[in-house]
DNA sequence: GTCTATACCGAGATAGAC
DNA sequence: GTCTATCTCGGTATAGAC
């Protein structure tokens, strides 16, 4: 597979904004490990904040977004649970996915727009999906009755973090990141433990 | 109170860097903040980096460190556990504590000095804390019998995630961090509900 | 589309007077 | 301990030849 030298640009960009921020990261340094001179960047980009433009629109969806074959049946409701938690599993296990994480983790922190992004586009989202699947559970009877946006917040909050986690491990401590790799199982059976009907 | 240029130094420091980030910071941004010459800032620190060393180590431990009066009374068992989410609560709702928290969320990923400190003083002690804690209330049959281990980490990730959560929320959309106020019990309730020996 | 050369700026940092 | 003045370096970015 023969990148461009805007691919290129891109991807050199994305491993030196992960690994040491993008303040941190001169165009120089871009340019050095795609094997060009700087000035040859701007052919390809108006300026260094337009490579970070262009990074966030393209891989944020990638980044977070779960894969969206996620079986959705109410009927096996542990399962569709578990089913979301192996999703982010994959994510937090996938390099690039990884790699994407620890920059928006950053940026998120930084810069309002992928800030808004985050929030709006990730958080908002996932919490009302979940929101509406435990209400439906309710209805059900599947589940005892409850708040489901706290239950959504209850759920997504040890996935996410598990996923922090993995990625700050991964970055010195790869082998310390076994250490957690059974937590996303582990928190389906305790969530479900808790919050199942027993009749 | 009157703060010695030293103090001064470190806390406009602090607050620049939290707010844009370490790199995006310049001595001449903090000198002019605390209202001398970059110069002068050098009477005070070696560098740049001393200052964000001395900040590391100044506030690290105020930042994390639960209250260190927490009841770790073993008989009531459910209240231990929202004590030590009362305090992860009150660490999120202090205005300094969370600045540090978000300076310190971007410097685990890029800093090595801080993510072994977030890795080796806080994290594994927190597990090892709570580990001891789940181990011990299995041994007296308060809660069911299972890894500690697991338990721990679940317990934890929430908690950390609701703390990140709020921290971001903190930065402009102040209004939207009512939304997970309850959350912090809501997890004990959850938490414990599941865990719990119902005999 | 990439190169060389260069402009320009702001960064971190130092010397020495007061 | 702070100031003014100054240095050097590396940053982003542009002009114009090939």
């Amino acid at each position: 597979m023969e990148l461009t030298t805007k691919e290129k640009i891109i991807h050199s960009s994305l491993a030196l904004f992960s690994e040491f921020g993008y303040h941190a990261t001169g165009v120089r340094k871009i340019a050095k490990d795609v094997g060009i001179r700087e000035s040859a960047i701007y052919n390809h980009f108006k300026n260094k904040e337009d490579i970070l433009t262009h990074i966030i629109d393209k891989y944020f969806d990638s980044t977070f977004l779960l894969k969206d074959n996620i079986n959705l049946n109410i009927d096996k409701p542990k399962s569709t649970l578990l089913d979301i938690a192996m999703s982010f599993k994959l994510l937090s296990y996938d390099k690039n996915s990884d790699k994407f994480f620890r920059f928006f983790i950053i940026e998120i922190m930084q810069n309002k727009n992928v800030r808004d992004k985050y929030l709006d586009n990730y958080l908002e989202k996932q919490i009302n999906a979940l929101s509406s699947l435990f209400f439906e559970m309710m209805q059900k009877g599947l589940i005892g009755s409850s708040d489901p946006i706290s239950l959504a917040w209850e759920f997504l909050s040890s996935l996410f973090f598990y996923r922090f986690q993995i990625s700050v491990f991964n970055i010195d401590r790869f082998q310390s990141s076994n250490t957690i790799a059974s937590s996303f199982e582990k928190h389906i059976s305790i969530f479900w433990n808790s919050i199942k009907n027993s009749n």
